[in-house]
Formats: structure tokens, C-alpha cells, sequence
DNA sequence: ACCTGAACACCGTTCAAGT
DNA sequence: ACCTGAACACCGTTCAAGT
């Protein structure tokens, strides 16, 4: 058995490449992450096959398992490249800014590939969210949050766009859909009438909570000055 | 093609009942949901599989099939079976103790049923949530929650329970492995000095942090008196 | 009414082999 | 160093058939 490069190393084939059998580029990690995103974006998480992604990379079937140890290792990585993280280029004033800024930034990436949020609780933290967490935690700390209270915040915060984006996400189907859902409610009468009445599953500003919520979380676990 | 049951009527079967090829019990909607909860919990989500369900009911791969239309069903009966809720038979005093009462009861199931928490977002709503859904709708509405401010404050609680759910049943792995993962941490040195400062993959105190931040929620969404 | 096996179109992964 | 096909042990589901 061959010593693998296992996802580790990425450097790029050099030389113009023998490439695939049918004439496209060389594989690389990069590649087949990117295709891997892509296959998710468009067919969601059941639609990312090791077979279907090497064909669509051009690539026998098998090729896939020397820049790579196995699937769970495909969705690591695609789910680390989707969730990565480059500070605003702009002075952000003030802990508050630079702390929503990165959880919106977090949220939006969620939300526009919107498999991810499922996956990564499944998913042993990558270097992208590692690198959030450490960001939120340097900036709570000079907010003035208490070493004994650093975690309960953290994790608070953490739940607060998990719960709000992963729901989020579940409700955003077509609107046909959730028309039909709410019609459903609705032939089921008296057994629902409150959540019937309030239109429930249509009448839901989501951004608009998600930032009210997150604001009142922020003054919360934060000390008053 | 005949008319199928597909999951809604659940009649037993009268008589002794041919039963299965193994001699065992005959099907029944009920028996292969609790199988499949059995399944579920010792073996997760990707231990269930239609033709390892058949085989402990002691029946053929394919005879599931007359019960059931098709896996996502059995996903969703499951999901539904788990999460069902009676209310307590003791009176509960005000409308806080019966709101957190059904919240700490849905957080359990999901917690003993690790499964559950990872599938609701996926799945559409089934009767057990729907019930809660308007148990919570009314509760808060008899706690003085504008009709204006219902659904806000609605799934602000629902995204505060699953994300606080989802979040600790991710982490709650073995003693050993949340240690390898810590160790992980520190081994990257520089890189996530705060975080692996304050040990945040190992002293959290879930159960205590999602009771005060409940109490904190439930507060800033309730009319002050 | 209920259960069944054969068959189809898929999977992930190992392995020995090619260049 | 990198890619490949054959093969293995699985999947979910359809269908025609059994009782």
C-alpha cells in the first residue's frame, strides 16, 4: 500500500499532466472540492456520490480515493471550504460589529449552501469554524466577558445561529410548498387553531428576528456599562 | 395495483394470524415503528436500513413495503412516535411552568433518542410537533404575547431549543474522544489560544446554561407586569 | 389482505493492476 | 505518482407472484 497524500498536501500536479481519460484537466484536491460544493449546491446532500463526482470531474470512478481517505473526508472538506472566513477588509469599529459581522457572514454561508447547516454538527469542527469560535472568543473577552462566563457565551451564541439558520433553512422551501403545508393545517381545524391562526409557517420575517434575537442575546450576555 | 393502507389506518391484525416466515409476531404498523426506534437508537441513523428493519421483525425485505410507502415514511413515523407528548397528569400552576415543562420534556426525547434531533429540521412537521406547536402558541398567548409578536416569539424559542439540542448532542461523545479532540486543540498551539484556554470543547455545563438562557428568553419575549 | 423473492439501478470501498 | 476496472457487500424500490 502506497503512502497517500490523504488530503493533507495539496500541491498541485506540476507539468502539463497526463490528466483524465477524457482530456480534462488533472484532478486535485482543490477540484474535486469545488465540484463536490457544486454537486451539493444542485442536488443536496443525497445527490453527492463518489461515482457521480468522479464523473462529473471526468475521472474513472476510483480516482478519487488517492487524493482522498473516503466520503465523510469529501463533506469535511467541502463543508470547511464553504464555512471559511476572511475578516472584513474594512476597520470594523467596536467588538459588537466585528461580532455580528462575522456571525451574519457565518449565517449567510449557511444559507446559501444549505446543506451545510445540517452537516456540520455532524462533523468534527474544521479549521474554518475553529477559526470563528477563536475570533468570537478573543472579541467577547475584550467586550469585557468574564473568564467564568466565557463559555456559557459562546455557546450561546453558537446555539442562537444554529437553531435560527438550521429552522430557517427547513422552512425555506417554495412557497407553493408552504402554502399547501398551511392549507393542511387548516383542513386539520380545530386540532391546530392557534398556530392556524397566526399563519405560522407563512407569516415568519426571518432576517428580521434573526437580528432582533441576536441583539438582545448580545446585550444579555454581555456586561452592562 | 391495490389499494394500500400507506400508513395511515393501523388496524391489527385479528385472528392468530399466519404471521411471519420465522414464526414470529405478525407486522404491524406499531411493531415496525418500534423496531425501527430500537434501530435507530443503538445503531443511529445510518444503521437503518429497510432490508436490516425487515430482517428483526423476522419478516422478508420486501413485505415492509405493504405497511409502509417508502423509507422517508418510516423516518417519519419514527421522528413522530418519538417526540409525541402528553401533557403532565399533575395540574401545573401558570402558564411558565407548563411552557418550560413541554420545552425540558422535548429536549429530553431528543437527547435520548440522539437520532431525532438531526432529522426533525429535514422532515415536514408530523402531529407531535404540530401539538406542541399549539400547546406553546397558546400558552404564550394566555401569557399576555401579542398576537403581533406571537410567531417571533414562537420560533425564537423553537430555534433556542434546537439549536441548544442539536449543539450539546454533537458533543456529547465519549469523555475520550472530546479529550482527543481538546488535545487536538492545544497540539495547534498559537493558533487557538483562547478557545484552548478556556477548554471550551470540555467544561460546559449544557443542562444549567440551557436553563438560565430559557429563563432569559422567556423573559425578554413575556410581557414585563 | 398480506407477504415474498427476483431483479434493477444504484451505492462506498478494497485491491491488484496499469502507466 | 497517479489513475483505473473488476469485484464485493451492501442499498431502496418495482413487480409479478404467491397464499
Amino acid at each position: 500500500m502506497p503512502a497517500k497524500p490523504s488530503g493533507a498536501s495539496s500541491r498541485r500536479s506540476r507539468s502539463t499532466g497526463a490528466a483524465t481519460a477524457s482530456g480534462g484537466p488533472p484532478l486535485s484536491l482543490e477540484r474535486i472540492i469545488a465540484t463536490a460544493v457544486e454537486l451539493l449546491d444542485t442536488q443536496g446532500v443525497d445527490g453527492l456520490s463518489m461515482r457521480r463526482l468522479a464523473d462529473r470531474l471526468g475521472a474513472g470512478a476510483m480516482s478519487l480515493y488517492w487524493h482522498v481517505g473516503n466520503k465523510e473526508e469529501v463533506f469535511d472538506l467541502a463543508l470547511d471550504a464553504v464555512l471559511a472566513y476572511g475578516p472584513p477588509e474594512a476597520e470594523t469599529h467596536g467588538w459588537r460589529a466585528s461580532v455580528v459581522h462575522m456571525l451574519e457572514d457565518w449565517r449567510g454561508a449557511m444559507l446559501r449552501h444549505p446543506w451545510s447547516a445540517a452537516l456540520l454538527p455532524r462533523r468534527a469542527l474544521g479549521p474554518s469554524m475553529l477559526g470563528r469560535l477563536e475570533l468570537l472568543s478573543q472579541t467577547l473577552l475584550r467586550a469585557g466577558v468574564a473568564d467564568a462566563d466565557l463559555n456559557v457565551a459562546i455557546w450561546s451564541v453558537w446555539n442562537y445561529v444554529m437553531g435560527a439558520t438550521i429552522t430557517r433553512g427547513s422552512f425555506d422551501r417554495s412557497p407553493d410548498d408552504l402554502e399547501a403545508a398551511q392549507r393542511r393545517l387548516t383542513e386539520l381545524g380545530e386540532r391546530y387553531p392557534s398556530i392556524d391562526r397566526s399563519r405560522l409557517l407563512l407569516d415568519s420575517d426571518w432576517d428580521g428576528a434573526f437580528k432582533k434575537g441576536l441583539d438582545l442575546l448580545l446585550d444579555g450576555l454581555t456586561p452592562k456599562r
